[in-house]
DNA sequence: ATCTTTATTGTTATAAAGACAATAATAAGT
DNA sequence: ACTTATTATTGTCTTTATAACAATAAAGAT
């Protein structure tokens, strides 16, 4: 018995809750169809269709095997379309989401290259700080602050994304240099609003942790406008080093160094992830995409 | 073509590194194997071995290929097997894996009685609070604090997990009885020891937390003695309801209200989860015990 | 250079799936 | 309650796909 083909007529038949209709779909008489379900149900020893002439609907254990079964076609769909194309020429649209502020600052300038390389390749980018699903086929690559979601989605880590605190020299000309975190209290404060809200500054004091945030002066989703009222001396700013670092380089800005030292989150092992599906790897626009961006942003 | 069957002799033909060999398994000749694998690669127009008359070796794209092809036999086998054995008794070895003290306190009374509704079930509990891996055949069923490790696993909230404080009568005569959390740090503290050490008291004071620690008196991975110790008025213990509820109604300990709330986890949405993995909920001495503990714990 | 092992190919035999018509079952409409 | 229309199933024949077996070709080992 062919599995697959009688898998493939089963889901059809319990999705379109037809034997006539899912015979269609296929091209073939509907008693194929009969035939080849009971030979599944016979070889599992169970029924998975409740049928009557009118409607077809599943049993339990069919409801949940074709649940199952239907996963299971999809990646086997999936790894089947990635090894057929994996001679061809990169080529195709090709959807990468990234974070706002990495996509402005490093993955649009790079992806002009990109597109040199591979010009049949057609870029379809989409900035945003959320979250947005990479599962299905929405999504070739993302670029994010987290982690893989799960196990199928590979994750290389890009960089790191560790914030330092910055502020204008005329800011600390008129304000006096920080030198203890603690003393940030007394300064003025631009913040990230994320989607969790601004985020706060915290410090490890005497064995716990503290909130030693400064006073809000300013808070925008907007890293570019921040990192420019941070360049006219308007506050200080928590920000990621290579978001920063045409600032730094200019004297626009420079590093607070505190003792101890300031950060956004409990855990400062944050990094820029370049997120894919696994099994996508081998599809050729996939492929050149990832080993491209690895080769010129990974350190 | 028959895919399943050609996917099922190209992967023996990758593992066992030969034709004749993978031929010998299936009980075929080796030009069948030969001609399935051919079609193969011919509707996935690709090479998926490279062959020569002393081994047989796979592609790039084949050994990827591979990998996901016996990920998915493996996935199909798994759901075939639990609608096999769907309509057959809950029988057989059931291994459960538990935190100690929820084991103790609560899973093992309550097997008591699911072993005389299933009598055929043999049950293999560990007790541990290290978490062991649910994957493959290991654990059928897993109880832990924390949430579901991958997307193939479903997590079911048994309970809440919520840490609050204790202390004897006795031990509240002799020391007072705190109202602020900050005062704890003049009394005796009994500590869990988890894998990752003591588990410190935090207090979300002035808008930032704070370890509110009490001196330590004892510290032990032994929920049992420290609840005894404390019963013997030694100190203040920080317990999940569940664990103490007997020594709460006998009064031997009573809770401590504080403000503001103490709490181990700067989150305090811990739960207490059953785990299982999804494909194997059909089998049914599996379906047997999680209706089992979802009836009598779930709340 | 010869030998041995192993994959492939040609050909025939066999088994599995499809096609099509006929039948049985069941819910809807009158 | 009876008829009708729809739909799944079953019987039979045809087509297609796979297995079997022998023969050939290729490649490493002696």
């Amino acid at each position: 018995m062919d599995q697959f083909r009688a898998l493939r007529y089963f889901s059809k038949v319990a999705e379109t809750g037809s034997f006539t209709k899912a015979a269609g779909v296929f091209g073939v008489p509907p008693s194929s169809l009969s035939r080849r379900v009971a030979d599944l149900e016979n070889s599992l020893g169970a029924t998975l269709l409740k049928r009557s002439t009118r409607e077809v609907k599943l049993t339990e254990v069919g409801q949940r095997y074709y649940t199952q079964v239907l996963d299971i076609l999809n990646q086997l769909e999936q790894s089947n379309e990635a090894v057929r194309s994996y001679q061809a020429k990169p080529m195709g649209h090709l959807h990468i989401s990234s974070m706002v502020g990495f996509g402005e600052r490093i993955l649009l300038p790079l992806l002009d290259e990109f597109s040199q390389l591979y010009p049949e390749i057609v870029l379809d980018v989409s900035l945003s700080d959320e979250l947005s699903a990479l599962s299905r086929d929405d999504v070739d690559l993302a670029i994010r602050g987290g982690y893989a979601p799960n196990e199928r989605v590979l994750a290389i880590k890009l960089m790191g994304n560790q914030f330092i605190p910055v502020a204008a020299p005329s800011y600390l000309a008129e304000m006096g240099k920080p030198v203890h975190a603690i003393e940030l209290k007394q300064h003025k404060g631009l913040y990230f609003r994320t989607p969790n809200g601004p985020t706060p500054w915290l410090s490890y004091i005497n064995a716990q942790w503290q909130d030693v945030s400064a006073p809000q002066v300013a808070v925008s989703n907007n890293g570019n406008w921040l990192g420019d009222m941070a360049a006219k001396g308007k506050g200080i700013l928590m920000v990621p080093r290579w978001a920063t670092a045409h600032h730094l380089e200019s004297g626009k800005l420079v590093e607070l160094v505190l003792e101890p030292q300031v950060q956004i989150n409990q855990n400062n092992d944050m990094a820029v992830y370049l997120l894919y599906q696994k099994q996508r790897y081998l599809v050729p626009k996939v492929k050149a995409a990832v080993d491209f961006l690895v080769a010129r942003v990974k350190r």
